[in-house]
DNA sequence: CAACCTCCCTAGCACTGTTAGAGGCAATCT
DNA sequence: AGATTGCCTCTAACAGTGCTAGGGAGGTTG
C-alpha cells in the first residue's frame, strides 16, 4: 500500500526462453499434443503469441528444445562406480524410458528429430565414454550407444501410443477392447493371446529386450 | 469418334478410397511429410478438398490408412517352411525395416498410432503364431512379437531422423557436420567415435540389435 | 538530450482441417 | 414418363494455425 512501485511489477516478470521451455512442458503434460499451439502457450505466459518468436526461432526450434530439456532429466551414468558396465548401462535404459514416460506428449515430438541438444550429446558422450572404459573399441562403443537409445526411444514412443505415461488409461482401456473384440477366425493366435498382449507388463517386455541387447554386447567382448 | 460416350469419361474415374491411399502415398514420397496437406492431396486428384472426406473421415483416419498400407507390403513371415524360426524372424525384421526406410514420410506418422490397421494385426498374428507353433508359451510369443516389432519400427523411425530413407544425403550429411564440429573438450568420447557413428553402417547397427533380441528369445527356450 | 537496444504489441498474410449445404448425375421406383 | 433416391462433387465459409512486418513503450547508454 505503501506505495511502493518495486514488486509491484517493476521487475516485469519478462519473458525468457527458459519461461517458455517450462510452460510449454507443462502446457503439454497437461493438455496433450493436439491441443498445443504457439498462441495457446502465449495465453500461458500471458502474452501475445508474436512476443515469442523474439525468443525462440520458430516452433520447431522450441521443440527441438523440449525434447533436450525432457532428456535432461535422465540422470546420468555414473562415471565409475562399482557396478560393471552392463549394470550400469541398463539402469541408464530404465531412467531414460522413464524420463520419457513421464512426459508423453513431448515424447511425441522426438520422432523425426535427433537427440542430439546438449543434454542428447551429454548422455551420448557418457554412454559411449562408459563403453570404451570398459573395453571396446570405438566402433563397438558407438554400436552400443546407438542401438540401446534408439531401443529406449523407440519403445517409448510406441508405449505411449499404447496408452502408457499418462493418465492415459483410457486409451489403454480403449485398444484392450479392440483387441479382444478381434475375430478370432482372421487372427487366431493373436487372439490367443491377446490378454497376454495388453496386459500391462509393458515393463517386463522392455526390460527383457534391453537385457537381449546388453547381453549382445557382452557376446562380442569375448570374441 | 464414333460417339461412344463409353471410354470417353463415362466410368468417370471417380474417387476412391484406395485411389486416394495411392496417391498421398505418392505424394509423401515425392514432396516429404511437412509438404501434405489435404488441399495439396486434392490438388494432385484433380479434386476439391472437400471431396475427400465423402470417403475418409478425417485426415487421421486417412494416416492410419496410409500406415497400415505399408505395412501391408512387407512380406509375412512363411507359415512353415525349412527355416528356423530364428531365421524366419530375422528375415521379417529386415523386411519390415526395409518397407518402412522405403517410405519414409508415411512412416514419420506411425509414432502415436499403432500399427494395428488389418495388416497390422495379420503380421501380429503371423509373428505370434510362428512362435507358438515353435514351443513358445502364450506370453513368451507376445513378448517376442512386441518387443521385436517395437524394435524395428522404433529403429527405422530414427533412422529416417538421421536421413536414412529417402534421396535424404543432403540430411545426413548435415547431421554429419554437425557432429563433427562439436567441441572435443565438452564431449570427448563422442567426438572420438563420430566416424563411426555417422557411418553408413547403420544397417549393421540394426542387425546386431536384432539378432541380440532373437537370442535373448532363445535363452528362455532352455529355461 | 538524443540515440539506442530490448522486447512486447497490433495487424495481417497465407495456409490448415473440416463442415454446411447446394446441385448434378445415374439408377430405381411408380 | 416422371418422380424419387442415393451417391458424389462442388462452392463457401469458419475457426484456427505458424509466422512476419512494423510500430512503439521503456530503460540504458552516448
Amino acid at each position: 500500500m505503501a506505495g511502493f512501485p518495486r514488486e509491484e511489477h517493476a521487475a516485469a516478470p519478462r519473458l525468457d526462453r527458459a519461461e517458455i521451455v517450462r510452460a510449454a512442458l507443462d502446457l503439454l503434460d497437461r493438455d496433450g499434443f493436439d491441443a498445443f499451439s504457439m498462441r495457446r502457450l502465449a495465453v500461458e505466459l500471458e502474452v501475445k503469441s508474436p512476443s515469442l518468436y523474439w525468443h525462440v526461432r520458430s516452433k520447431d526450434e522450441l521443440f527441438d528444445l523440449l525434447i533436450d530439456t525432457v532428456i535432461g532429466k535422465c540422470p546420468l551414468p555414473a562415471a565409475d562406480e562399482g557396478d560393471s558396465w552392463q549394470r550400469r548401462l541398463s539402469s541408464l535404459g530404465m531412467d531414460l524410458r522413464q524420463v520419457l514416460l513421464s512426459h508423453p506428449a513431448a515424447t511425441r515430438l522426438l520422432p523425426g528429430r535427433l537427440p542430439f541438444g546438449p543434454n542428447g550429446l551429454r548422455l551420448a558422450d557418457r554412454v559411449i565414454g562408459l563403453l570404451r572404459r570398459s573395453g571396446f573399441d570405438d566402433r563397438m562403443a558407438s554400436y552400443g550407444y546407438l542401438v540401446l537409445v534408439f531401443y529406449v526411444i523407440g519403445f517409448a514412443v510406441q508405449e505411449i501410443a499404447f496408452g502408457k505415461g499418462a493418465a492415459n488409461g483410457a486409451r489403454l482401456a480403449e485398444v484392450g477392447r479392440y483387441l479382444g473384440g478381434l475375430p478370432a477366425d482372421r487372427y487366431p493366435d493373436l487372439v490367443a493371446v491377446a490378454d497376454e498382449l495388453l496386459a500391462p507388463r509393458l515393463t517386463d517386455r522392455f526390460e527383457f529386450g534391453l537385457q537381449s541387447l546388453i547381453d549382445g554386447l557382452v557376446k562380442t567382448e569375448s570374441a
